[in-house]
DNA sequence: TCGCACATGTAACGTGTTACATGATTCA
DNA sequence: TGAATCATGTAACACGTTACATGTGCGA
């Protein structure tokens, strides 16, 4: 039980890379090309990010890179998760919600909800889907509060634009409470 | 016309606090006040952020500040966008929607709309939901590709993930094609 | 042989985050 | 008297962006 030096909690990159580790090994160069060709891009990308997030994810030991094809002329680094790696995907998965979370981050939630399967629980991925949607609900309400309180000087312009935003929470509002039946189904 | 030395463009954040001066003339603590309780908060905030931001502004002439209740013991500096400020909106309000903005930066998107009001241009809005209905339809088109072509071994997780995205993406489809007619009958 | 995909990196830079710091006013 | 609010800032830090760098393998 020896206190880290240096612990430093991973970044957004980095669950999104080591969650893509987790479904098989990958090189650097494999794991940038998902990131530019699916939507898991805007935690992107490009040489510059993504090999220093592999060295900060093996310092803090939770990848392992090994080189593939070294007497190759051009070989390559392939990376997967280390069992403290493991671990670490898990306690971040395991989280609650917080309150914050569903106003400032619903991109982190989703990306944690895209990796929920690694946890072979079902309850996990029901909870997390129960959380979501009262986190929801409640955030909705300040919205529509906001809406109904906004300066009367106000252009059509940024009303339409929270309006925006409240209609894009109901998308997610609905969504929940659908995946949450499409998920009890589908587990049979 | 001389070149300007050190011309860095402006950041998200310093758009959405250049956009409320434009409103009126308001103090840095009164813009951390604003993007604490409203949504605008995701270009947060606190003062290790705002402060600097105005500092830039300045420098880059966009807006002047000046100090009120000088003579008081708690004084304090009242910003408003310069004629340049002003010019800078206009023209980030007026550019052409690019083609990845939709995929990666819709929240830059939706800023830029609810400052579209400043243009005094009602065309202006019109063009801009126009050409977001069309980048928002093309960027379904892939995305519902993408779930067709989902890796079959993924877990029904991710692929839920997916679907919230297009939901999403639906629910923008549907806000933007709304809000031209509600924008048109509001125009008279 | 030309260019593109493969493959991995480094360096400068600016920005936001977090934490700290200071002091006045107002109200309980 | 003490706490909350008003009001403005600074400093360390780490991350992502952008641009640069290098070289192989392969198909036209």
């Amino acid at each position: 039980m020896e206190r880290m030096k240096d612990a430093r909690r991973p970044t957004p990159l980095d669950y999104a890379l080591l969650g893509l580790l987790h479904q098989h090994p990958m090189s650097g160069y494999d794991l940038r090309r998902i990131l530019e060709t699916t939507a898991l891009g805007n935690y992107s990308s490009s040489p510059g990010s993504i090999y220093p997030a592999l060295r900060r994810l093996e310092r803090l030991g939770l990848v392992e890179g090994r080189v593939d094809r070294a007497e190759s002329l051009r070989p390559r680094k392939m990376f997967r998760p280390t069992p403290r790696g493991q671990s670490e995907m898990r306690r971040w998965l395991s989280q609650e919600i917080a309150p914050d979370d569903v106003a400032r981050d619903m991109d982190g939630l989703m990306l944690r909800f895209a990796y929920l399967g690694l946890l072979d629980r079902p309850t996990a991925t029901l909870r997390f889907l129960e959380q979501m949607e009262e986190g929801v609900q409640e955030y909705l309400g300040e919205l529509k509060n906001q809406l109904a309180t906004f300066p009367p000087r106000a252009s059509i312009q940024s009303r339409l634009a929270l309006a925006a935003g409240i209609e894009g929470y109901r998308a997610y509002l609905r969504w929940a409470r659908k995946a949450k039946t499409h998920f009890k189904e589908a587990r049979r």
